[in-house]
DNA sequence: CACACTCTGAAACGTATGTTTCAAACAAGT
DNA sequence: ACTTGTTTGAAACATACGTTTCAGAGTGTG
């Protein structure tokens, strides 16, 4: 097997499996002979599981957030134009398929590993993924801020997270939704259909009427994160 | 003990416990322990794990189901006043707070429940909640439909699981997020807070323009389920 | 009191998992 | 061609899991 393709039919396989199964549920076994490599091969390769699953988010976000923020960087630097909510959503999309193809699978199944994320008790991830995407995040977020000037800064940040959980948890359950579509309506959606017609529905609800009404909630701005102590440390 | 309080103290400790880690992550040895029953309890009132996992959601689904059941048979019945699709992501938000205290948890602990229940290969937990809330749902939907005439029945099929997503995922993640939020913004949101800034962003995205184009999809409506081929069959 | 029945407690069983070990195969540099 | 460092293969290890077993405590009934 040439120079380690090994380590990447490892994640090609890992990233499959755990957007069907979980994280828990699927065995280093059945990665292993599903990537058809040696069991050794991943406790040599990565370490160990929890490594693994680090290895496959980084591998999609990594280039996905360096990408990301460059884009930002551009956007921002124009100082004449500021990027509207549409166009702010659809910089994610852009960039989210301008990633996909490093990746042996389809963008869904990377989406799929989202939900499991932040909610299993993988405290590991949530550390990681916050030093990793938590700067171009904090990004993101001034643009947004800007974007929608009318809507307090933390009635946005829940909204973003609002979106994300729109998209994962439809990705999660993508092939069960579309099995009942089908057979209620008779019609056949494929994901691309269904991300588009996600678009529509997230824009409205980012635009919808603030809902906040406590004064010290409107006030709330975004503030400069201290550098000594990382948020992860206090979830 | 008496008279199998020890269900219950079973049932409060494995929901939590499921929502905090995930099903597979969580043992039946940690569930007794936190329960403080003994091991074989749960083999002998459930039967086995997976029957443990569908009581979890039985407890909830069971009365909720019934009370929106019932709900919604009383507003259907007044033909003069159609619900609008305000007063029916009300009526979801009240039977929630109905049902809420016969389980010892919050609610949005079970609500925690609803992503890794779609997601993950709990195939037997899928076909259990269409046996149980399927008709319910069908029911909702159809109201739905009414309330909203412009979009497509399929569209709002799909936006009704946007908006499952958005509340399931932020639930899933908000002890997260919210510790998040508090470092970046030093206010703190309670998780009524959030569910009520849920609303106006749901109600938005329910309401916004159909992204439909394929006439197909546009024109497919619900059709009346075929008692003998379930859907979860197919699933 | 004795009986039947429900439930609990402690231990054991079989299995599957993540990890480790170590010899063999391979690649590259000199 | 030999050697060195890297990667793979097959087996074994320790551990944790879901489940089963069975003796006996508890409880209400005749």
């Amino acid at each position: 097997m040439a120079q380690s393709e090994t380590v990447e039919r490892i994640l090609d396989a890992a990233e499959q499996l755990f957007a069907e199964k979980g994280f828990a549920e699927t065995s280093l076994r059945l990665i292993t002979s599903k990537a058809g490599v040696n069991l050794a091969a991943v406790n040599y390769h990565f370490g160990s599981k929890k490594a693994l699953i680090q290895a496959v988010f980084s591998r999609f976000l990594g280039p996905f957030c360096a990408s990301l923020d460059r884009e930002l960087e551009r956007r921002q630097a124009k100082a004449d134009h500021k990027p509207s909510l549409e166009e702010l959503l659809e910089i994610l999309v852009e960039q989210a398929l301008v990633v996909q193809p490093r990746s042996g699978n389809d963008l869904s199944i990377f989406m799929r590993l989202l939900g499991p994320a932040f909610s299993q008790s993988q405290g590991h991830l949530r550390r990681y993924l916050e030093d990793m995407y938590g700067k171009v995040f904090r990004r993101y977020m001034l643009l947004v801020n800007e974007a929608a000037p009318r809507i307090p800064p933390i009635e946005l940040f829940w909204r973003v997270h609002f979106m994300l959980g729109a998209a994962a948890f439809s990705m999660s359950g993508i092939k069960a939704l579309r099995a009942i579509a089908e057979t209620d309506f008779g019609v056949n959606t494929s994901i691309e259909q269904v991300m588009r017609l996600m678009v529509p529905f997230l824009a409205a609800g980012m635009r919808a009427e603030t809902g906040v009404s406590d004064p010290a909630m409107a006030a709330a701005q975004l503030r400069p994160r201290s550098k000594t102590v990382p948020v992860a440390a206090k979830v």
